[in-house]
DNA sequence: TCAAAAGTGTTTCCCCTACACCCATGG
DNA sequence: CCATGGGTGTAGGGGAAACACTTTTGA
C-alpha cells in the first residue's frame, strides 16, 4: 500500500466548502455581493458566493476559484477568515466552510456585470436580506475583521481605483468604521504616513473645485507599525 | 433519498485534522507542548498534538478533545489560528488542518504531567527541535497572534495563577514580546485599567519583600478599547 | 455671484516615555 | 546589616483632537 493511503483509509472525511465575503464601496455603502441560490437547502434565498473544495485543490485556490467563477476580477485583495466546523450548519449534513473576504474597487466591478450567469446582486452591509445557512453571521465576522484591519494596514486602498481623491479615502474610511472622521486630521495623518504620492491630475464632478488625485505607493497591502493608527480622530 | 445525502454524495470529501500549539511560561521562558509521533510519516519526530476531526463532531470539539487527551486541563482558553490548506502539506496525501492556540498557567500544567501516556514534552519556543509537517510554521503563526493580541486584550492572565504578582505579570509580557519593559510605566498603566483587584495576600520568595498578589477582576478574556496598549512603553 | 466641495494651521491636552531611590524581609 | 526584589512619582515631549475660513470651479 502506498504512504499515500495510509491516512485516507479507515478516518472520517468531511466535505469542505468556501465562502467568500466580497465587498466593495458603491453609492457612499460598504456592500457584499450575494448570490440566489439554485438548489436546496434555502432554495431562493441569498447566499454568499462559494462552494466545495475540490479533492486535489488547496483551500485558498478553491476561494479564488469561487469568486473567478462570480466575477471577472483578478489581482483581488482575498485573505482567510475563520472556519465554521460547527457540525449543524447544513442540513443536509455535516459541511465545514473555510470563510474569507475579499475586497475590490468599484472599476472592477463594471467588468462583472456583462459575464454573471446565475442571479447575484450587491447589498449594503446594513440592509442584507435573509441569509441562507450561517451566512449572516460570516459577514458580521467579516465586517468585524475588516474595521479592526483597516486602523493598522492599507487594506482600505483595495477598495478604491488606482487613482483617488483624499476625499474618497476619507469616505471609504467613514462607510467602513460607520463613524465620521476629521477631515484635517484625516488628510495630515494619511499625508505623514508616506504612503500617497500625488498625481499631476484632477478629478472634476459638478460645479466645485476639482480635486486632486493621488495614487497608493506601497505594491502591496502593509502594516503599519508606526502609531499612524487611523481609528479615532 | 433524504436531503441529508443531497451533498455528501459525489463530492469530494477530505481528512481534516487539528493541531493545537499549547503556550505555557516555565522558567522564565515561554514554552509549547510538544508530542513524539508514534507512526511515520516523520516517525519519531517532535509534533503538535492533534488528530483528525471525528464524522460527527464540530473542529472545536475536536480541537478541545486533544488537547485532553493530552492533559487534564479544564477552562482552557482555545482559540482558532487559521486553516492550512494547501495540498502537499502531508506527505500521505491531502490533509486539512485548522490549527488552534492554547493557553495555561503552570498550576494546572501540575496535574498533567502525571497522565500522560505518549512521550510529551515542554521545548522553549526559541529553541525548537526539527518539527514534523508544517508544524514549525504554524507555532511562528500562533506565536504572531499571541504578540499582536496581548496588546489589546487581557490573554496575558491566561498564562498566569489566579493570584500573581506584578513582576509575575510583567514577565509574562516581557516573556511574549521579547523585550524589556519599565516597571513603573507598566504598573501604572495596568492599574489604570482597572481589570486587577488587590488580595490581601502577599508571596513570600527567598529573603526579600514579600510581594502583594492581585486576581484579575474580567471573568473572560476581554478586549481593550481604551488606549490601553501594552506595547512599546 | 452663488453653491458646493477642496484645501489648509494652530493650539490644547493628555498620554507615553524616561528615569532613581527607599522599603520590607530573611538570612 | 546586607542582599534582594518590591514598590513608588515626576517632568518633558509628542501625537491626537478640536476647531473655521479661504479657494476654486461651473452654473
Amino acid at each position: 500500500m502506498p504512504a499515500t493511503q495510509a491516512l485516507t483509509n479507515g478516518f472520517a472525511k468531511h466535505a469542505v466548502a468556501v465562502d467568500v465575503v466580497l465587498f466593495t464601496i458603491q453609492g457612499g455603502r460598504l456592500k457584499v455581493l450575494l448570490v440566489r441560490r439554485q438548489q436546496a437547502p434555502y432554495k431562493g434565498a441569498w447566499s454568499l458566493p462559494g462552494g466545495i473544495v475540490g479533492a486535489e485543490e488547496s483551500v485558498d485556490a478553491a476561494a479564488l476559484r469561487e469568486l473567478q467563477e462570480e466575477t471577472t476580477i483578478s489581482n483581488v485583495y482575498l485573505e482567510q477568515l475563520y472556519t465554521f466546523g460547527d457540525t449543524d450548519r447544513d442540513p443536509r449534513g455535516r459541511v465545514l466552510t473555510v470563510a474569507y473576504y475579499a475586497l475590490v474597487n468599484q472599476q472592477q466591478l463594471e467588468l462583472k456585470a456583462r459575464q454573471r450567469v446565475s442571479e447575484a446582486d450587491w447589498f449594503p452591509v446594513r440592509r442584507l436580506p435573509e441569509l441562507a445557512f450561517d451566512h449572516r453571521r460570516i459577514i458580521d465576522y467579516a465586517l468585524e475583521r475588516l474595521r479592526n484591519k483597516i486602523n493598522y494596514t492599507t487594506i482600505a486602498f483595495q477598495l478604491l481605483p488606482t487613482n483617488f481623491t483624499l476625499t474618497q479615502l476619507q469616505e471609504a474610511y467613514e462607510v467602513i468604521l460607520g463613524t465620521r472622521v476629521d477631515k484635517r486630521n484625516f488628510r495630515r495623518k494619511m499625508q505623514q504616513l508616506g504612503i500617497l504620492r500625488p498625481t499631476r491630475q484632477f478629478r472634476v464632478s459638478g460645479r466645485q473645485r476639482p480635486a486632486r488625485l493621488y495614487t497608493f505607493t506601497a505594491p502591496k497591502v502593509i502594516k503599519l507599525q508606526e502609531k499612524g493608527i487611523i481609528v479615532p480622530f
